[in-house]
DNA sequence: CCATGGAGTTAGAATCATTCTAATTCTAAT
DNA sequence: ATTAGAATTAGAATGATTCTAACTCCATGG
């Protein structure tokens, strides 16, 4: 069958509305706007069921499943990023400036680092020519400040 | 009850050999070497999935777990890494030479990229005094080669 | 105004990757 | 040979995430 027409994109009314500032392009329902707003006032990089607890305390009736929805679509659209550290539950971060992340191997604590110089990766690494970058996760691994002074 | 007092290290002989090449110190049983010959023949950063596949052929009864055991034991040596791009299965790689991973956004592909020059992450990022790095990792994303020409 | 359709939401089931458990086997040093 | 610790195993258990199918809500068009 052919795939059907695209539809009209609708103008950003009622719960249509965008963040503009930030260039995204997600419809910003209740729901998600609860999630980003969470993530946003959240420093400490929760988990999926981080965030449903705290969202809980705004949207009683809130399921993992949305959160999650959420956060995909908040993803995709670039004004939340995803953190994979290790095997097992994804971290959420909503610091939307450029910044790297630090992650302590002892007490296992996830700190933002922002950028000091400007960097190249190319500079630094030899990819195939033609290839495109749109951009890069670092993560630092070490021992924090508190767990080294121990 | 007192800590059992540390087992006198015994010396390498029969399968207690080391990689002593690589100052790595894990007992090399003979899965742990079919695991890690798998992964040194590898280039596609397999998943534990696709790395129980194809030591099968030489060992038919290995288990999914004793491959998990093994991938544990070698990460922790430090003979192999684990690659953990996303939600989902993490991949593992055997290539013992500094790099970093390009990641094809389109295709999945998983690329290595050597350095090209000498990288100090605390010229680019600002890290809270006393904090100790012992090691980063980069994961570049974007479009590969192929790809992008199409 | 009401009907319609698409997106959002939901609970719960299903899936998938990984880890755990308990039994068994192997290895190296008594 | 005996023994203790490590490795291995199958299968169960867990945990995170995704899927499914029903339901709701809102914007649009008749």
């Amino acid at each position: 069958m052919p795939p059907p027409a695209p539809r009209p994109s609708s103008k950003p009314t009622g719960l249509d509305c965008r963040l503009a500032v930030l260039g995204a392009d997600v419809r910003l329902t209740p729901h998600r706007r609860e999630v980003f707003d969470v993530l946003a006032g959240s420093t400490d990089h929760p988990t999926a069921y981080e965030i449903l607890d705290r969202v809980k305390s705004r949207s009683p009736g809130i399921s993992l499943a949305t959160v999650y929805n959420c956060l995909d679509h908040l993803t995709t659209a670039g004004l939340i990023k995803q953190v994979q550290l290790e095997r097992g539950q994804s971290r959420y971060c909503a610091n939307l400036h450029e910044h790297v992340h630090f992650h302590c191997d002892v007490c296992g604590k996830l700190i933002d680092a922002h950028p000091a110089a400007d960097f190249e990766v190319t500079k630094f690494w030899s990819l195939p020519r033609g290839t495109n970058i749109t951009r890069m996760d670092l993560v630092i691994r070490g021992t924090c400040e508190a767990c080294a002074a121990k």
